[in-house]
DNA sequence: CGGCTTTTTGAAAACCCTCAATCCATGTGG
DNA sequence: CCACATGGATTGAGGGTTTTCAAAAAGCCG
């Protein structure tokens, strides 16, 4: 079988680890399979940089990726966390915007932005689900901004908590394994490594949350809810 | 002359006190303009809702405008200030994800999204245009992020100042009037009025900037500049 | 079992917020 | 024309949340 005709649904099921049995509904994204190469990328390792010519973009296929923005004095911005199923890189029109690094051990695949720029000219359902990546990436960066300017140490943890447990694969108990450390936490979430710490426990002694390390579960839903959105009534 | 083969250009130069004497460069947003409604919104009016379908699309002829959101337990956090010459509503697919208010006394041209998206379905450099327009988009959402995850109180004061001094009109020794009061302002950079109020003395005491109510003078570009990327280094 | 990194915990300080009063500009009515 | 009311901005005092600095604890891996 030619790996060119696999959907991307099939492509993803082929991947070792990978939990979710999606159903294969076709996506416009297919069209950039022929064109695309699988790249595996070490922990901590650069994808691309702040302001690199935006050569390529991304789809992650195994781990996590972080995309992030560095002040001249070392201050760093964690934008997002990217997981399998996601994909990065897209909305750069000439260089990239934000630097890509590698969380965990990663396996990347990547599509040459040229062949996305000439098939999204020729296809218009490639084009609209491009548009649709870009306005889900906008959307987010505004929950963020809401987030970094108007919640509270307890409140951002309880958010990225939530969107987390939605996001990632769940273990036995609805356990979940964390693939970022606190730093990089805490540069998503506008804190320190300390606060994130103490924040977390503060959620364990609750009931709310039962942590071991990177390990999560989720022990009362509700109350994580009602933190993320707000104390006050 | 018809007023549906102006040229946005031309539109623009026509809208009184308006003073941007750019040169009429054709734009493809110009083919929107047969589309076009002008409208005046009164101070603090409702533009659109956050969540609202997004029937229209915008540009601001004259006055400021600022996007927000809000939680339900009535936190709000500015996104942008729009000024002459902006547009917004461009990146919505099917909802706005922001509310949009008239900051002062608003003059916009409005137009019917059905046709925007008509029309760049068969206008290449529309869609393009418009494609520019998110990533301009993301990209400031980006660096708000920065701003409100990593920046103290002064610094995003002097990232402010420095922007909006980019882009409102300078009167004499480059004064600027503020079209927002201190409310907007603290709710665009995370903080609250009184913080705002004492940061801004602060800058004044320094000598960087000389402020009377909404007019602001930048005395030490320099200065606000080296504030604005942070004071360590 | 060491040596390393990461995380947690503690104490003190800093920064920003809250609450409150005052100031200032503007507008209104007597 | 002045007194007064109003809304926004400023200033002050005190408190709270988060940060900073420092050290201990807990994993991880040889």
């Amino acid at each position: 079988m030619d790996a060119s005709v696999q959907t991307t649904a099939q492509r993803l099921a082929a991947v070792p680890g990978q939990v979710q049995a999606r159903a294969p509904a076709p996506d416009a994204l297919d069209l950039l399979e022929q064109f695309g190469a699988t790249i595996v990328v070490p922990r901590e390792a650069e994808i691309h940089g702040q302001d690199d010519p935006a050569e390529f973009c991304y789809r992650v296929l195994r781990g996590c990726v972080r995309t992030a923005r560095l002040t001249e004095d070392g201050r760093r911005q964690v934008v997002e966390f990217l997981l399998p199923g996601d994909v990065f890189g897209f909305a750069a029109i000439d260089t990239h915007d934000v630097a890509a690094q590698a969380v965990s051990p990663v396996t990347l695949r990547r599509y040459p932005r040229r062949m996305v720029e000439a098939l999204a000219e020729r296809n218009m359902a490639l084009a609209l689900r491009l548009r649709a990546m870009v306005a889900r990436d906008l959307r987010g960066a505004y929950d963020r901004l809401m987030l970094l300017g108007r919640k509270t140490a307890t409140e951002r943890l309880a958010s990225l908590l939530l969107e987390l447990a939605a996001r990632l694969p769940h273990g036995p108990q609805g356990r979940i394994e964390l693939p970022m450390n606190r730093t990089d936490i805490a540069d998503h979430l506008g804190l320190t490594i300390e606060t994130v710490s103490r924040m977390l426990a503060l959620l364990k002694r609750d009931g709310t949350i039962a942590i071991a390390r990177a390990g999560v579960q989720i022990r009362d839903r509700a109350a994580l809810l009602q933190m993320a959105s707000g104390p006050r009534h």
